[in-house]
DNA sequence: AGCACA
């Protein structure tokens, strides 16, 4: 094996230039934001899986995993050591399939203001905020496993660990209104006044006023997991949104949290959700 | 009260 180092010639005419250049924008202006705001996990995330997600890449410097306290909701916070190297990842990792199994879908946009906390000695790379005020059973202590992760962090897209598929709540389904259709040969026509729609995994979103852009709606609703995508149409009129989730109860919670939401651009009130009256088409 | 895309 010859080994040819091919004669580079501007490595001669070019001698006096730094090793490792850093583009411009990599370089940050005060006040550059660092940080990366991540939403759409699963509720049942782990701060070990952000931190294996961010650890590879460039200028990665800590994470940390946040219980909102608004339901089941999870988000996170990525830190890097600059603008440009938080600007990579956001690019790389933003809108993969963080879990095939639910199909929830990373958003990624930048913090609204840098973390605060960086990685400190004694704090461990990873850091778990509970806002949570009910425990579920298990008090399980999520910074206590900190190195407990053997396997090397895979790229985004390509597959993932197996996991069992404990879908307990599925079950659970206490809707009062939305009987399921069994065969008792009654079209049931429950539809007092304003949600007369069955349980459907697309929403339905009106009252939006004459400045909504799908860009705020999404900014919104893609936070919600099992997001998948969003649709405004104008129709002339007034403009109303398709929102479309994976499963029905993922679609339900968004309803049940955005209902009445005013958005800034709004000129009536809050946004108005239902049941979209078919599932929004694959395409 | 306003429900598209095929």
């Amino acid at each position: 094996m010859a080994y040819h180092q091919p004669y580079d010639p501007y490595q001669v005419y070019l001698p006096h230039s730094h090793p490792h250049p850093l583009p411009p924008q990599f370089i940050d202006e005060p006040g550059a934001i660092n940080t990366l705001f991540v939403s759409g996990l699963p509720n049942d995330v782990k701060a070990r899986e952000i931190h294996n997600l961010f650890r590879r890449r460039h200028g990665f410097e800590s994470c940390q995993l946040k219980y909102t306290g608004r339901g089941d909701q999870v988000v996170a916070f990525a830190t890097f050591t600059s603008h440009g190297f938080a600007m990579a990842a956001l690019s790389e990792l933003n809108g993969v399939k963080f879990d095939p199994q639910t199909g929830s879908t990373l958003h990624i946009e930048l913090a609204r203001s840098n973390s605060r906390r960086k990685e400190r000695p004694g704090s461990g790379p990873y850091v778990v905020i509970d806002n949570r005020n009910k425990k579920p059973s298990k008090s399980q202590d999520d910074q206590s496993d900190e190195d407990s992760d053997p396997y090397e962090a895979q790229e985004p897209g390509s597959s993932d660990s197996p996991k069992e598929n404990d879908n307990s709540k599925s079950e659970a389904d206490s809707d009062q209104d939305s009987k399921a259709p069994s065969a008792n040969g009654h079209l049931e026509k429950a539809c007092e006044g304003s949600s007369c729609a069955r349980p459907c995994s697309t929403l339905f979103i009106a009252n939006l006023g004459p400045n909504c852009t799908e860009e705020e709606l999404k900014q919104l609703i893609s936070r919600y997991p099992g997001f998948n995508i969003l649709k405004i149409r104008a129709r002339g009129g007034m403009p109303v949104a398709f929102a479309d989730f994976e499963e029905i109860e993922q679609a339900t919670d968004v309803m049940n949290e955005l209902q009445g939401y005013l958005l800034s651009s709004s000129d009536r009130g809050g946004m108005h959700i239902e049941y979209a009256r078919s599932k929004m088409r694959k395409q």
